[in-house]
RNA sequence: GCGCCCGUAGCUCAGCCGGAUAGAGCGCCGGACUUCGAAUCCGUAGGUCGGGGGUUCGAAUCCCUCCGGGCGCACCA
């Protein structure tokens, strides 16, 4: 419908020109139309005579004046205003919802999809958590907000890859396997010295008595440099294992799983280094090689190279994104924990350096996530160890629930999850209640068909006995939903959605009790039907893209 | 000290590329089940949008400044 107005206005607009009542002259950018906030200004509103008035120096309201006139013979409104300062308030006719019903209905599960990505490729790179630990609940936010944002970019007509880095090289993996090595001595009796910044969670021990197990006591005598490939890769592998289980239970799912350690195989980590040392972007200083990220904005330039020959993290990190971008992608979105932000600076700088525009890379920041049970906050410092795992949610509250809080939030501010309110199966819970709408109304399709008027024949159904004020607004509703995908997909913000489908399920339950839908008239019976399947599509696409399941019983 | 994010109802937060009378959920209080699912609905109360200044027809939204909170500032990963 937005479109349809959108058009109308443009149409009116050009026809002002054309008959000399306004000179020509682009459409302002500044122009929008957009849903009125109150009933009393109509359906849509634009600032079109606002916008145009300094350009063409005449007063707003004259300029609204001169275009509504212009509007007024439209049918698709059943009245325009002029407004306020300036604004042309649309009222779209009554019939003209009602038919917009049916076109909802026709679009079946499609409806919501649109073109607004225009096919652009994405890659969308999220959790990316080493293979050092389990899953936290940090990441489990990260996992909802990558995998939801993956599905309404899909919707919205972009063509979605993602894909999950595992930092499988380098310091941490000596850590990693020591650690474990030290457990498996120590469970075997020897006494030892556990250092302070090694692993400390229970995870080690259960792999080190995992290999006592399948390995016995072979390792006991041997001394730690000659087995420790072995413990690293032993313990990389089922943390790995656990890491994709998690993510399985929370139908968190990826195209593809990235090695770090494949750039090094492939020699694209030394391969990248050599081409930006060629440009000029690398120097080498004091016995290190440097990346003068300055040149793009960044506070001080950045080791990639130390002068002890071991090349950094960020070395890496470059490579990665050198790769990711030679793959095609139009987009690269990165989603990371909000305290690498300052890292944003100089990753935009591996993409300037490579000669790529600034605005291919999209880092979003996930704020961190407070459990909250009876009011406080549980630890989950990582300096204790003491952090919360993501296992441990899915058990307690379950996987709909937890995408569903997740992605209450903007991802970008802080997310306290209320665990004693994700657990309740009330009101209070909005999972449930957006998730109870969509059980009422297959209770309501159930029955509908006993009654015989499932299924609906589309050309058969009066969709013009939609014209009660309930039955307008929950169309209006259902007319936004698209805009709110590709909105949601535009802004890369998947809580949009989350929001919208709080405000249908409410409005729908106040229908629900205000309306029947299977009521005496057989007309009406299947115009309303056919709202209520629409209804229910929507509910149903919305919360597949948010990852939470639409139950048909309760 | 420098940089980034955040201060909106009792609590948790939407709204922020400037738009008309600032919203939601939770919590509190009071009502509604002989008819499609009461995991629901209806109603009441609740605000100097952190303070101050600026930009303009118009500021929660943009700019400056101050206050208060979080995070980051390695030849670490």
């Amino acid at each position: 419908m937005y479109d349809r107005v959108h058009a109308a206005l443009e149409a009116c607009y050009r026809e002002a020109v054309s008959r000399g009542f306004l000179p020509e002259t682009p459409l302002p950018s500044a122009h929008q139309i957009v849903p009125s906030k109150q009933t009393e200004h109509g359906d849509f509103a634009s600032n079109l005579a606002l916008t145009l008035a300094p350009v063409l120096k005449r007063p707003p309201r004259s300029i609204a004046e001169t275009l509504k006139d212009l509007l007024t013979n439209d049918p698709l409104f059943e009245r325009v205003d002029v407004a306020g300062p300036g604004f042309i308030n649309f009222f779209v006719s009554r019939d003209a919802w009602a038919q917009q019903a049916a076109s909802i209905h026709a679009h079946g599960d499609q409806y919501g999809e649109s073109q607004e990505g225009e096919g652009k490729r994405v890659l969308v790179e999220f959790v990316s958590a080493n293979p050092t630990g389990p899953l936290h609940v940090g990441h489990g936010r990260g996992a909802a907000v990558g995998d939801s944002l993956a599905r309404i970019l899909k919707a919205a007509g972009y063509r979605v890859e993602t894909e999950y880095y595992i930092n499988d090289v380098g310091n941490q993996m000596r850590t990693l396997g020591a650690s474990v090595y030290l457990r498996y001595q120590e469970i075997l009796g020897r006494t030892i010295d556990f250092p302070a910044d090694y692993y400390q969670g229970d995870y080690i021990r259960d792999i080190a008595n995992k290999i006592l197990a399948e390995q016995g006591e072979r390792y006991l005598d041997v001394p730690q440099e000659e087995c420790l490939p072995y413990f690293t890769s032993e313990a990389v592998r089922e943390i790995s294992k656990g890491i994709r289980k998690d993510l399985e239970d929370f139908d968190v799912s990826f195209d593809s799983w990235f090695s770090e350690a494949r750039l090094h195989e492939e020699g694209i980590v030394e391969q990248t280094i050599r081409e930006l040392r060629d440009s000029g972007h690398i120097y080498e200083q004091d016995g290190a090689l440097w990346f003068r990220t300055t040149a793009f904005g960044d506070e001080k330039d950045r080791v990639v190279r130390r002068s002890n020959g071991v090349l950094t993290y960020f070395a890496a990190d470059m490579a990665y994104h050198r790769h990711k971008l030679e793959r095609g992608y139009d987009i690269l979105v990165d989603i990371w924990g909000a305290d690498h932000h300052g890292y944003v600076p100089r990753i935009s700088a591996v993409v300037q350096a490579l000669g790529h525009d600034n605005n291919r890379l999209r880092v979003l920041l996930v704020q961190f996530v407070s459990l909250i049970e009876g009011g406080i906050a549980k630890g989950m410092s990582t300096r204790s160890g003491e952090f919360v795992t993501l296992r441990a949610v899915l058990d307690d509250v379950g996987p709909d629930a937890a995408r569903f809080f997740f992605l209450m939030r903007k991802a970008d501010s802080h997310l306290d999850f209320d665990l004693d309110l994700a657990r309740k199966q009330g009101q209070e819970n909005p999972v449930y209640y957006v998730q109870y709408a969509h059980a009422r109304l297959a209770s309501v399709a159930r029955n509908a068909q006993e009654a015989g008027y499932l299924p609906l024949v589309p050309e058969n159904v009066d969709v013009g006995r939609l014209s009660g004020a309930d039955d307008i607004a929950l169309i209006k509703l259902l007319d936004a939903f698209p805009r709110t995908v590709a909105e949601s997909a535009r802004a890369m913000e998947p809580h949009r959605v989350t929001f919208y489908l709080t405000e249908l399920a409410s409005f729908f339950h106040g229908y629900y009790t205000r309306s029947r839908f299977i009521g005496d008239d057989p007309d009406l019976t299947r115009a309303r039907l056919l709202l209520a399947e629409a209804t229910r599509r929507v509910i149903r696409k919305g919360l597949g893209l948010l990852g939470v399941s639409a139950p048909t019983h309760m």
